[in-house]
DNA sequence: TTGAAAGCGCTAACAT
DNA sequence: ATGTTAGCGCTTTCAA
């Protein structure tokens, strides 16, 4: 059995009270005592129960952090740069995997809830595009909650750090359309606000160029956070480039489909960038492994954690008036597919 | 305020020892009295304070995972497979990330047992080459310890669950002699066990084939795990094969690395495989992302994660008589560097 | 400055 | 079948 702090106080010879006091730096205690009480807690290797503490002070200096996909690289490069700042803060930081089930993460976050995190942060959250976000309302109403990367209404009590999109696609549109593309297609996927904005802004680039919107079709892939959509792309890039009415450019929503795409393209024999373009969004470590390497929108994950640390910071010292909305800016990144 | 035990048991019209039946399902109650029970939890919003009841029962009904590297997708692909069975069993995973730190993988590991996991999984720890393994073995004594993919001492009393490399190493060995490459460059990193491990089986290698050792040397790069390395590996790669005595393979001890040298290899107008081969380790993404495909030798996620959910239903069962020690086993996946 | 004692919310004997 | 009660290990008044 673990030494408790009646164990410490026994040997120290002092009070239950008095261990605490010293453990907590709180309140003045006679130096003389305090090297008794810290003698004895060396002595028995003691240490104090944090469920004990929590039941007490319902603090844990604990965060949650809840994420859709473990694996996901661009999610954990988020997780990586928030996490580091957190922990220089000697915050505790339990990550749990939600699996994209929004069931699963809803059991998730209100466990750790229950289990005394003092705050939640969820990195798109698979009820990121729920209109209402009826759990998350719920869920800050029991302990301060930071969404990452989600797009819900605004009159939501959460704090909110996202990356906007729009600047980095646009640019990296605004490169095509210079390089003279007019048949640009777009590889999608579906069910998330960041794919109806791809969408969105393929249609605005064929209008303000005044393309043709037959030449700049969208293809949607089933699961395009799965790595098999790797294979995927490639085969329908490959189809596309065989096909009647060739694309002089592809725009994948990700950089896994773009380097799928990359593949086909490359098999079938066309020339990247001369003949077809590719651009991806993420840029993650994938982007530069291809070759050539890929085009890509960087959604700065390193700026993402910084801000969501920046902001756990304030919630916590309580200088936040109204909820936080910090918006990080997205930027084309150009490799060798553009 | 949440609504304790107390508020329901008052609403319900019971004493709280039958509420904690209700919720626990342990021992007889009442269809009746359950039913009301049941209502006043139902309309209370009750959920039972997880703090309080770990105090008492000392059990949690969750895991911590300590992981090395959480942008590392060998490691979470691992995790990944590790947590989808654990969680299927009701247990609540705690991830926690070390940054390969053994001061902060101690913290980290003390910490989780204070907070009552109720046993703790390792992956590819910090500490793992220590010869000693002390903090391990300390651990284990504070709770039931699985390490996954560590090369400790056989007779420490934590359990081990670990993917041996030997096999798929020397049948990428075995492939590379049988196209008759004899001068074979290792891109190997330093300071773990695997390192030292690939440095051997290259020897063997060129002493099985009668080769010349100075034909066949290691090159050891300084953040193997960085993704800087694949820049590195880029430069060294083409730098050998336009230096005097140019190899005909280059082993690379991880796919980023490996990534990095076909990229250099490519740019300088080498062919790939013909003029030279690349072989990888670990088979995560990143294989399957190149052009050509790289050949990698597959250290076995799904059956790591398998093995360790399985270890960890032994250990709650009680099965276990002695430490367990579970051995998968590599093998070398040829693509079309090869 | 220190100690005694009352809980925090829950479970588990022990009674009834 | 249900209630009473004594803790789990800690913090925090309130006294001394």
């Amino acid at each position: 059995m673990n030494p408790t702090i009646v164990d410490v106080a026994r040997v120290a010879g002092v009070s239950t009270a008095t261990v605490s006091r010293v453990i907590n730096g709180i309140s003045r205690v006679e130096p003389v005592t305090k090297k008794r009480v810290e003698a004895a807690i060396e002595k028995l290797r003691y240490r104090p129960n944090i469920l004990a503490r929590g039941l007490m002070k319902s603090r844990t200096d604990s965060v949650g952090i809840l994420v859709t996909h473990i694996v996901n690289p661009y999610h954990m490069s988020i997780v990586h740069a928030l996490e580091r700042r957190l922990a220089a803060h000697g915050v505790f930081c339990y990550l749990c995997n939600s699996g994209d089930d929004p069931e699963q993460e809803d059991r998730y976050a209100r466990e750790l809830i229950r289990r005394a995190v003092d705050s939640l942060i969820v990195i798109e959250g698979a009820h990121s595009d729920s209109p209402d976000a009826v759990m998350y309302s719920t869920l800050a109403g029991d302990v301060p909650l930071i969404l990452v990367n989600e797009h819900v209404a605004l009159d939501i009590r959460a704090h909110i750090v996202r990356c906007e999109q729009e600047t980095g696609i646009r640019e990296a549109f605004a490169i095509l359309a210079a390089s003279g593309r007019r048949r640009v297609v777009l590889l999608n996927g579906t069910g998330h606000y960041s794919f109806d904005l791809k969408r969105r802004l393929l249609s605005e680039f064929v209008e303000s160029n005044g393309l043709d919107p037959a030449d700049n079709p969208v293809i949607t892939i089933s699961c395009p956070n799965d790595t098999e959509s790797v294979h995927e792309a490639a085969g329908i890039a490959a189809a596309l480039v065989r096909g009647p009415n060739p694309p002089d450019a592809i725009f994948a929503a990700n950089d896994m489909m773009a380097a799928g795409a990359l593949q086909g393209l490359l098999e079938t024999g066309v020339s990247v960038p001369d003949d077809v373009a590719v651009v991806g969004v993420d840029d993650v470590i994938i982007a530069r492994i291809t070759r050539p390497k890929l085009s890509s929108v960087s959604l700065r994950t390193e700026e993402i954690g910084r801000e969501t640390a920046e902001t756990w910071v304030r919630i916590r010292d309580g200088v936040l008036t109204a909820p936080a909305r910090v918006v990080v800016h997205s930027a084309f990144i150009e490799r060798e597919t553009t």
